[in-house]
DNA sequence: GCTCGCCTTGACAAGGTTGTCATGCCTTTA
DNA sequence: TAAAGGCATGACAACCTTGTCAAGGCGAGC
């Protein structure tokens, strides 16, 4: 059993009041560093640790922040967690993980558990960072909150977002650099923000160097496997296909791959394969894609420092917002023209 | 900003005390009937939510469960918060996660967050369930903890696992009923306990069907994509290969997968080859690979349930444990001799 | 009819911290 | 020199719920 130390014996220890105490913890003002000092070895000699439930009731603050996700890829959102906590410990604060089930009604459940725990800020990944009926709720509830990747509507809160356009501009012209004329498109699922802005990058950084884009190499995808193989077959099955192929993401990245593979097109002789993303998948295949990485934890860490900082509360400025650079993960997948 | 509706309010609407509201919500005995429905109109007349903070500290209980992870697999990781909320909503608890840095000294960073916040038990997923230093600590701050699948010295805490052994054994017997004799077996992490039960599930299985365990088909693997990939050069480059591979983990199955490629080896018609997990990618691969699931989420909504039900507080009586069963995935990897 | 004991309920303290306000001292300004 | 203001500190209430203990009512057993 853990002998509980409570703020009465670092006062005694240190012969100050508990207030005094109290105000060294919160690094409060006014507090000469003499009593200051005095105060922090009495509470490194007790191994004193405030009550997180007392403070809170006590105070405003509760020490948590929220990661509210309904993300079906995992990585993505262990990546926020743990950006998110990075920033969080450095405080004193915890993260409170609530999985949305976004078949059901997930506004109805965001709010008992924002009623019941007020969390001082919440962190929401894509897709529920576009659910209005959430937003709402946050709001409601006096909640600050915010977005990651968002899609809609970006001044209505704070956000923490990536150059997708750019990114996007930047793998094209690498391909372009390699020698590739040809190149191929694979969209990513039409209702999510992202497709549209890296098909933006794509088709900019095709005109600003000559290269036509070719409606018969540019195929739909749903961002899924599946949709890459399908989309694949379609551009490769034919003599006049493309030198290399831009997938919206690596798992459709990764269905051109195994498309490459049965009709035995070498990558990246052959065939140059770029994805989006830096999957854990992208490594776990052969040979390893050339991708982009998005600064996931970065991304977490920056949108944890804006709920920290209370950058968030603005009045009637605009939501603060940040934007975060990404990196060319150049791998195998993608070689000069054979 | 939303009304904080207290007890009192809910206690004067129904015309009782205070105390009794509090037994009709922690569904305490030795209430009317009557009484009991009063209350419960009122508390939803009011939307009144009771208070965490304020539990926390006049309780017992601090409506908090922790998940420690020190774990590279993102996939396993947001199985086991999903499984274990599922079981903690029912009960009005939280998740708080905390992932642990392995670099540093893991039993530092538990004390002081088991210190200031009192949870009320906490899940240990591999390999930090196997950390003794933090064993210490849980005991020594006297906090309920339930391990995952753990490796050593199962008979010091409760925990929940699975049966690797006959998972194995029952994978080998799905490759010898297609037909395969010599039947090659990639080995995992030797320092990950799961890799010696794999192995005697397979050794056993092969012996009881009187298939020969041929020392030149056991390769040694470190789970990870790349000693799969080197494994399955050894064992497939060369004429008296085996027919099929069975990887410990879908990792090092996958590499096999994509030496079979380099080597134009059809899978499954020329090579069959499975894994062991069932993680995303293994889906993400073409053929899709044949592999044994694990009920993650089942097995950490089961922590959860120990923790919950205060089965941990065993006194002097052995830890409860659970048995949980695996599911044998049969897709597209594995295939009759050809 | 009386005692015993269970069921139901309530009054009150406790839990550990922060917010508010008051106090005393010291420094600056007129 | 007196007034004003800032700094450092402390006393005490407040935060909201649960635990403890006592008390009243009622039925069963003798």
């Amino acid at each position: 059993m853990s002998s509980k130390v409570t703020i009465h014996e670092v006062a005694r220890l240190s012969g100050v009041s508990i207030k005094t105490v109290s105000r060294v913890l919160n690094r409060e003002p006014n507090v000469k560093t003499d009593t200051r000092t005095r105060v922090q070895e009495a509470v490194a000699a007790l191994n004193y640790r405030p009550n997180i439930s007392a403070r809170s009731l006590a105070g405003s603050k509760a020490y948590l922040i929220g990661v509210f996700f309904d993300n079906p890829s995992p990585a993505y959102v262990t990546d926020v967690q743990l950006g998110a906590i990075a920033r969080c410990r450095e405080e004193g604060y915890h993260l409170i993980v609530e999985p949305l089930d976004s078949e059901g009604d997930v506004a109805a459940q965001v709010e008992p558990m924002l009623h019941t725990l007020r969390m001082d800020g919440v962190i929401l990944t894509p897709p529920v960072c576009d659910n209005v009926a959430v937003l709402d709720v946050l709001e409601a509830e006096g909640v600050p909150y915010v977005r990651l990747s968002p899609d809609q509507d970006l001044e209505r809160s704070a956000h923490v977002r990536m150059d997708d356009v750019r990114a996007a501009y930047e793998m094209t012209a690498h391909l372009i650099s390699l020698g590739h004329t040809d190149i191929g498109f694979i969209k990513g699922h039409p209702e999510h923000g992202a497709s549209h802005l890296r098909y933006e990058g794509y088709v900019t950084a095709m005109k600003e160097h000559g290269r036509p884009v070719r409606e018969d190499h540019v195929e739909q995808g749903w961002f899924s496997f599946r949709s890459g193989f399908e989309a694949a077959e379609r551009l490769l099955d034919r003599p006049d296909r493309p030198t290399a192929i831009f997938a919206s993401n690596d798992d459709m990245a990764l269905g051109v791959m195994a498309v490459a593979n049965r009709l035995r097109l070498e990558v990246p002789q052959t065939l140059s394969v770029a994805g989006f993303d830096d999957t854990p998948g992208a490594k776990v295949v052969w040979p390893q894609l050339t991708t982009v990485r998005q600064p996931i934890q970065a991304m977490a860490a920056a949108a944890a420092d804006l709920l920290l900082t209370g950058a968030t509360r603005t009045e009637g400025e605009a939501p603060p917002s940040r934007l975060l650079d990404f990196e060319l993960v150049v791998r195998e997948s993608t070689g000069p023209v054979g």
